[in-house]
DNA sequence: AAGTGAAGCAACCGCGGCGTT
DNA sequence: CAACGCCGCGGTTGCTTCACT
C-alpha cells in the first residue's frame, strides 16, 4: 500500500518505498546511525530526498516501532494525552515510544476522533457535546477546523466567555505555546499523574476506571463554567502546581510579561 | 460478482523554529 | 542582526483494503 512512485525533475524518486530501498537505509543507519539527512540518502545508495528518509526511517524502520492495532490501553491514553497537549503528536509519540507520531495522528484521525464524535463529545475540547455545539472550555483549545490552512495552535484558541479568569487562562495558554521549554515542564509534571496516561503499565482495572470516571462525567449535568469560574488564585495555584511558568512572568494584575 | 463508500495506512507538503553564516 | 538552510512537526492527500449492498 502506498502512494505510486513517480520522479522529480532532478531525478529525487518518490512515492511507495521498495524494500531495497528499506534494506539500503537500514544498512546504512545500522553503521554510521542517523546523522545529517541531507546527505544521507547519496551515501546510503537512496535516490530519495533526506526528508522522505527520515521520514521512513522514524515512521517505519525504526527498531521498536510497533505496527498493527491500537490496543484499547493505548487508546485510552492518546485520549487522556490529547486531552492534555491537543494536537501535539510528537509530544504525544514521546509518551508512546513504540508508536510514531504518524501513527499516533493517523489512528486519531481515522478512529478515535470519530468515536469520540458518536460518543457525544467533543474531539477538540474533550467536553460534552450539548445542543449540538462544544462547550467552549478548553485549556489548550484549537478551533474544530477542517481547514487545511489552520495549523492547531494553542495561541489560537480562544474562550466563549469574557471573564476575566477566562482571559487569564487564555493568556497562559499563549504563553505555553511559545515556550517550548516550559511545555516541556509542563508535559513532564503532568504525566506524573496517573490519571492522564495508562500506557506506562497501567493495568486493566485503572483502564475501567478511567472509563467509568468519564461515563460519570458524561451522565453528570455538565457544570459550564467549571473551568471558567475559576478564579485568579486557583489558576496561580494551578500553574504552580503544573510548573509552567516562573512566577515572575505572571503579574497580580493579570496582565502576562514574557 | 460488481459497485461503492468508509476505514486505515503511508507518504508528501508547507510552515515555523532554530542554528549557522 | 538579517539571510539562509536544515530539521521537525502537523495537516493533508492518495492509495489500498474491507465491509456492505
Amino acid at each position: 500500500m502506498g502512494r505510486a512512485t513517480w520522479f522529480d525533475a532532478d531525478g529525487t524518486k518518490r512515492g511507495e518505498w521498495t524494500e531495497e530501498e528499506d534494506q539500503k537505509l537500514v544498512a546504512y543507519i545500522d553503521e554510521y546511525g542517523v546523522g545529517d539527512w541531507r546527505f544521507l540518502p547519496g551515501r546510503a545508495g537512496l535516490r530519495r530526498c533526506g526528508k522522505s528518509c527520515r521520514l521512513r526511517w522514524l515512521n517505519y524502520l525504526r527498531p521498536g516501532i510497533k505496527k498493527g492495532k491500537f490496543t484499547p490501553q493505548e487508546e485510552q491514553a492518546i485520549i487522556n494525552l490529547h486531552s492534555v497537549l491537543g494536537n501535539r503528536w510528537a509530544a504525544i509519540a514521546q509518551q508512546m515510544p513504540n508508536r510514531s507520531d504518524n501513527d499516533i495522528k493517523n489512528h486519531w484521525n481515522s478512529c478515535l476522533k470519530k468515536r469520540l464524535e458518536r460518543n457525544g463529545v467533543d474531539p477538540m475540547t474533550h467536553q460534552p457535546i450539548i445542543n449540538n455545539l462544544a462547550v467552549k472550555t478548553p485549556l489548550f483549545n484549537t478551533e474544530c477546523s477542517s481547514s487545511s490552512s489552520a495549523r492547531a495552535s494553542p495561541s489560537s484558541s480562544s474562550f466563549s466567555s469574557s471573564s476575566g479568569s477566562a482571559h487569564l487562562l487564555n493568556k497562559i495558554a499563549t504563553a505555553i505555546s511559545s515556550r517550548q521549554h516550559c511545555v516541556d515542564n509542563v508535559i513532564k509534571n503532568i504525566l506524573s499523574d496517573p490519571r492522564i496516561t495508562s500506557i506506562h503499565g497501567q493495568d486493566d482495572l485503572e483502564v475501567e476506571e478511567l472509563k467509568k470516571d468519564d461515563e460519570k462525567i458524561l451522565a453528570s449535568d455538565y457544570q459550564e463554567d467549571d473551568i471558567l469560574m475559576w478564579d485568579d488564585e486557583k489558576i496561580r495555584r494551578f500553574m504552580e502546581e503544573i510548573g509552567v511558568m516562573e512566577l515572575e512572568t505572571m503579574s497580580y494584575d493579570g496582565v502576562y510579561r514574557l
